[in-house]
DNA sequence: GTACTATGTAGACACTGTCAACAATGATGA
DNA sequence: TCATCATTGTTGACAGTGTCTACATAGTAC
């Protein structure tokens, strides 16, 4: 919780940094994402407006902030999920399961895991073919080596058609995650986490054994 | 009716409603959908700054009324693309191509239809249960019952499985967009139409002719 | 014509992101 | 111990925004 009881005497803060990142994802929660204030948060950190410049170049810094936050936790819930599972089909389904719990429980860094528009214009025209594939910085890459890793032992393939595998197992619990996120399920059928690994678990199952 | 065009010299527009909706595109796409303001709309429309209040509530009108727009359009690509095709897997892979193809086509719109924070708070906790699943306005709900109805056939299913029979085919292509507008596809695979179409084939019957 | 309604404008308000100038704090080294 | 200095916080300002109220103009019906 935010306790502020003994911090509010001294000038220093001691720990903004990390506040106004949990304000942000209370606020966030709240008003939604695009009533998140920057000016709102400092407040509730109980520091003045200008005090976040202090630890963020800009708002977009902050939210660029929580997003690679969500990326590691993402990554962690997703090795966590397919540690110790042999069969490359269920680590598969697991990963999914994981992933669209991480987002049902973390909706905020969810969202602005993937709002892009802090890189570039919306429509991604822009020619970053080179820097974009290279060496990265181990987040959620991580996780996709392994998706991929797996996608390629579940279908028997390998490289080019192994990567796109391993995309297309991240298209379905993406798409469930981000239908779960703006409420285009009927709230009777995800109202629980276990409906909602139920309904994960179906889901990507039907995808695989179709008709 | 319509006879404005000599528009910049007259008081009255014309048809401003229209061209705030262009503009609001317009902008959006330049400075993303954070970046897009009612008064740099109305600049571009050639109008005050409050002008815009005739015609929209405030600015979450305007936005629901572009994704409304996008709905309408969506479903219309939707049909166009089942229409025809007897075999129900094809009309639902199909389905999915042009869901995809909407969603690149159309960036801004479909991200605003599927931004939710525009009824009521992220998490979606509001019971909201009566409202939501009554007739509704024929827009997107028509796409998705054809998308039941083919899943159901292609699945052969009724009912309760075939609701989340449809669902699922909606999770793959929807999830396939997102990542796409995202900017979390290799721009190299995704740089034309044909490619993008490609790719969306390809995750769609990925797992249907692997095993 | 006059009255009414639809649609536009001007001005104001509170709020926001951001910057520059200033102030308090804690660490460093003589 | 004390002067120095980088770090971190505060105050005040600016332009831009959403939105409201009051006013102006155009088109329409009588």
């Amino acid at each position: 919780m935010t306790q502020r009881n003994e911090k509010s005497g001294s000038y220093h803060h001691g720990d903004l940094r990390d506040e106004l990142l949990q304000a942000a994802v209370e606020v966030a929660a709240e008003r939604g994402l695009h009533g998140l204030s920057l000016r709102e948060c400092a407040r509730r950190a109980g520091v003045s407006h200008a005090a976040p410049y202090r630890h963020f170049a800009d708002k977009d810094a902050l939210l660029l902030a929580l997003g690679e936050q969500g990326d590691a936790w993402l990554a962690e819930a997703g090795r966590a999920a397919m540690a110790g599972i042999d069969d490359a089909q269920e680590r598969l389904d697991a990963y999914g399961v994981a992933y669209v719990r991480f987002a049902v429980e973390h909706p905020v860094h969810f969202r602005i895991m993937f709002t892009s528009e802090l890189n570039g214009p919306t429509d991604g025209e822009t020619d970053d073919g080179e820097t974009d594939d290279g060496e990265t910085d181990d987040g959620k890459e991580g996780a996709f080596d392994l998706l991929v890793r797996s996608a390629a032992e579940a279908t028997g393939t390998t490289g080019e058609q192994a990567l796109v595998a391993g995309f297309a197992s991240w298209c379905v619990p993406h798409g469930l995650a981000m239908l779960l996120l703006d409420g285009r399920v009927p709230s009777e059928r995800a109202a629980t986490p276990e409906q909602i690994d139920e309904l994960s678990r179906t889901v990507l199952t039907l995808w695989r054994r179709g008709t």
